[in-house]
DNA sequence: AACCACAGGGATAAATTTATCCGTATTGAA
DNA sequence: TTCAATACGGATAAATTTATCCCTGTGGTT
């Protein structure tokens, strides 16, 4: 594992927040599971630019923070299946709405991201 | 200016979230502002665990994406003030939800990120 | 004259996160 | 026997983000 060097900031709700659901593909990951998408292979067709490898990564750290869990069929071949929390339910309402927001405004922040890659003028 | 090397994505809202939103202090500096911390010093005292640098970066960052603006006095020595646009205002509810969550749950949340400074199980 | 408050940013190092590549294991099917 | 499907993870490189250090400039105060 990564050993840690900084100290971890978790004196308000956002810095957990932070914590807990700022990852590359956190928010994908919790909103298809939710959407029912439970298996690992699905869930990396649904986030194709993810690598695999990334997946597992950030499931594994939803998994320690309780967020989701999963099942694991004893059979061959493998069968996962991921599920939310209790406390991983709880945040979808938020989610989902986070989600909503980007989307209502997408055209906005689309032309402001957009901006990052043109150099800087002359 | 760092050049980015990598696409960024933006397909959907949850993309687009990360984006503007996923930064170290973003939604701290969005709260912040909110409740009426508009000047650069003040901020810096409200996240004393910030440098003032990143703080700087993140609020170039912010106004670049319009989520704040500023107004800059023209006066010795300088003040600034920072406010949120239409478009910061309108994610203020959603960003104060994550807070509560955060909140409502931190006895949990501290408790699995302390795991995590916690050497693996021999 | 020396210092403080104020806001800002360059240069570089360090930390952290993500990407890339490749290997493990099992069963059934071609 | 060779390959596909399934899930997982080590090792390392690259990218990105954040931290550290230090400097600029002005006007008022001591």
């Amino acid at each position: 594992m990564y050993e840690r060097k900084l100290p971890i900031q978790d004196e308000c709700g956002l810095d957990l927040i932070r914590e807990v659901v700022f990852g590359k593909w956190k928010i994908h990951l919790l909103y298809y599971i939710w959407q029912g998408i439970s298996r690992p292979g699905q869930l990396q067709k649904s986030i194709p630019e993810a690598t695999r490898r990334v997946l597992n990564i950030q499931l594994k750290q939803l998994e320690d923070d309780e967020l989701v869990a999963k099942t694991v069929y004893d059979q061959q071949p493998p069968k996962v299946e991921y599920y939310l929390t209790d406390l991983g339910k709880s945040i979808m309402p938020i989610i989902n709405e986070l989600g909503q927001w980007g989307d209502h405004n997408s055209e906005h922040l689309r032309r402001v991201i957009k901006k990052r890659l043109v150099l800087p003028e002359v």
